[in-house]
DNA sequence: CAGACTCCCGGAAACGTTTACAGCAGAGAG
DNA sequence: CTCTCTGCTGTAAACGTTTCCGGGAGTCTG
């Protein structure tokens, strides 16, 4: 038996070495054959047999290292909890399939430095490209998101002259398109409940829900507007409060997870929906739909974002030196029935009555695009 | 200047031959010092120098041939989307994370093919570890995880002698917690809205119900059980499809997706909860308390089971040669609003009653642990 | 002042793979 | 029969890092 030099035949794994010693062939000869590139068809054979024999294994590291490629593509999220992540990953993990590579989620729970030590981690070359989502960017953030080492691609408002691939979409305008349907269904006493300030998304949703309600001509009243975080339980606590110290007939929830807190809070307070107040989330993710009344919601295009995303990171993998590009996507409006206008008599949140036809009231996602 | 033997000062990246040869020194100093061992402080100082000015990155992957470890961690899931693997997710991020790595997620989709070729793609070396809880085990699939490469933990149901670090719940025994919960509050025409049996927790989820109902002697009455996905919409469907022909005056559902869907149902159907249906659902998820009225909910301790899984992988990781593990996370119920015994008097769904009070028949996730 | 000890340094090997290159045998053409 | 071409094979280099090891310089001890 060629026992020549084996590798650790102890414990160690078998390599490419193992194989080839076991065939009696070189190990140039091993790699042709397990890559399925030349070799005569005896060769073949036995390259195979002994790869099987001792259960080979290709060391994708090794490969990676040598290819300068690792098939595998990030996407970083602050909170995997929150569906409109989901349905963006959704989109992207699809593009990212079809071209053979497999996508990995990290979540930074928020945390900016853990965001900027992923990027500087991860991304040294892990993986070979990299979306990140990010809803706070300080400089330095942007900095490392600038001279990452593998392609990055910002799924997000970012500054305007920031040299990297940008996917955004106007947020601003999307509240608007809920002000503008809350207004035109005779809302007047509009409220907002709104995720951070200090976040990109929270400071362009103000701006949109102040700059609409001026359109309008309506005098904002800061009691109707609340800030908590981007979660279910923050809009919960935002709205309890808000209850207490005001009556609004309409409130515009700066992400769905807000505004299915909100729903509940107005429900355990004895408010009906629509009929007292209308209720409008955003992100138009499947929670919107899950809940009863089923919300009416803006949709940035998580979906688009995502698979639009994906494809700019492919093709600047493709070509490193490509310049960075800024594609953006319109905000629409989802109307269902926690703000449809309905005359009074036939209240859209019926409780205790027959079943026959009071599914109709909750119309199957009518996609209104203003 | 020591201009001897750059790497392509064209287009390639820097790596430690560059930085060693602008700062003078060989190799070996450079790493060293990046490593932050041993070095003089002159030598220090030159090679910190030059790896600012050139913008060095080490490449992870390279590293992680030398040292055989990337530091990284999977967790492979059905879906994303579904709230109880995001619980799960977060705990095991947070042991992961305290161990100096960091978590990947991947979906699977469901799709077992896709399963087993991840394990054996990703598993080639790319993490250290993977956690996965696979919905569907074939002798494939099994045979994949067995001789994984890497070592690997299951969170669910295994076969008895599988040779792989397992954690599992009893969902068995979960469903049963509900029937009696249900039949105590003398509900006796008790539904089953299920996921595909074809599937593990499927299979057992069934097996728990009839037995559940047996042991109250009670008839199974087959127009009350229902089978679809374990998602919302398939949830909704297919109580939809049991409501059509049949009259239950209680729901155990297989998980809170499904349960979410069928209180949609219910409530369009026109039926009050609880006072005509009772609804628990499954796995606890922050989504039964989003609900209004909240879900009652079987909690299978997914918090609890991602923690121990990422134990056992990380202890795994750090000595391969245990024997295999195999924990167990006992179920409990939490009763909520949706299935909560009251009198007639005082029916738990209002709709349009004041605010006062209206909030305290909503319990604040009092656990049953039976 | 000699010896032992400590510290730092550079050369070289190693991790496991792919691949450029050259050698070699066999086959077909002239 | 010789020349060329084809197809396969093995040697060795490369990917970028860490680390073992031997050597040299300096310091402390006796």
């Amino acid at each position: 038996m060629g026992r020549k030099r084996l590798q650790e035949s102890t414990d160690g794994r078998p390599t490419v070495h193992t194989v080839a010693a076991r065939a009696g062939v070189s190990i140039a000869s091993a790699s042709r054959v397990l890559n399925g590139v030349g070799g005569s068809p005896e060769t073949i054979r036995k390259v195979r047999a002994a790869a099987a024999e001792v259960g080979y294994v290709p060391n994708a590291i090794a490969r990676s290292l040598q290819s300068q490629r690792t098939g595998l593509v990030a996407l970083a999220v602050e909170d995997i909890g929150n569906p409109v992540y989901v349905e963006m990953m959704r989109a992207i993990e699809s593009v990212v399939a079809a071209s053979g590579r497999q996508l990995l989620v990290h979540a930074t729970g928020g945390q900016i430095a853990n965001e900027t030590a992923l990027l500087r981690q991860l991304a040294h070359r892990y993986v070979d490209g990299m979306i990140v989502s990010p809803i706070r960017v300080t400089d330095d953030h942007l900095a490392a998101l600038v001279d990452s080492p593998v392609p990055v691609v910002v799924v997000g408002q970012l500054a305007a002259d920031a040299p990297v691939d940008n996917v955004r979409t106007d947020s601003r305008t999307g509240v608007g398109l809920a002000v503008d349907h809350l207004v035109a269904a005779s809302r007047r006493r509009i409220g907002f409940v709104n995720g951070p300030l200090d976040t990109v998304p929270g400071a362009a949703r103000d701006a949109g829900f102040r700059a609409a309600l001026a359109a309008h001509g309506i005098d904002l009243d800061d009691r109707l507007v609340e800030v908590g975080d981007f979660q279910y339980a923050a809009g919960r606590a935002a709205t309890e409060r808000l209850l207490a110290r005001a009556r609004p007939d309409a409130l515009v929830c700066a992400n769905d997870l807000i505004a299915v807190g909100a729903l509940h809070a107005l429900l355990v307070a004895g408010h009906r929906v629509p009929e007292d107040v209308a209720l409008v989330g955003m992100d138009d993710t499947e929670l919107a739909r899950m809940m009863f009344p089923q919300l009416s919601s803006v949709s940035l295009g998580s979906t688009e974002r995502g698979r639009r995303a994906a494809e700019l990171l492919l093709q600047r993998i493709a070509d490193p030196t490509l310049p960075p590009r800024r594609e953006q996507v319109a905000p629409s409006l989802a109307v269902r029935a926690s703000s449809a206008a309905v005359p009074d008599a036939a209240p859209l949140f019926v409780s205790a009555t027959g079943p026959a036809g009071a599914d109709l009231p909750t119309p199957r996602t009518p996609e209104v695009t203003a």
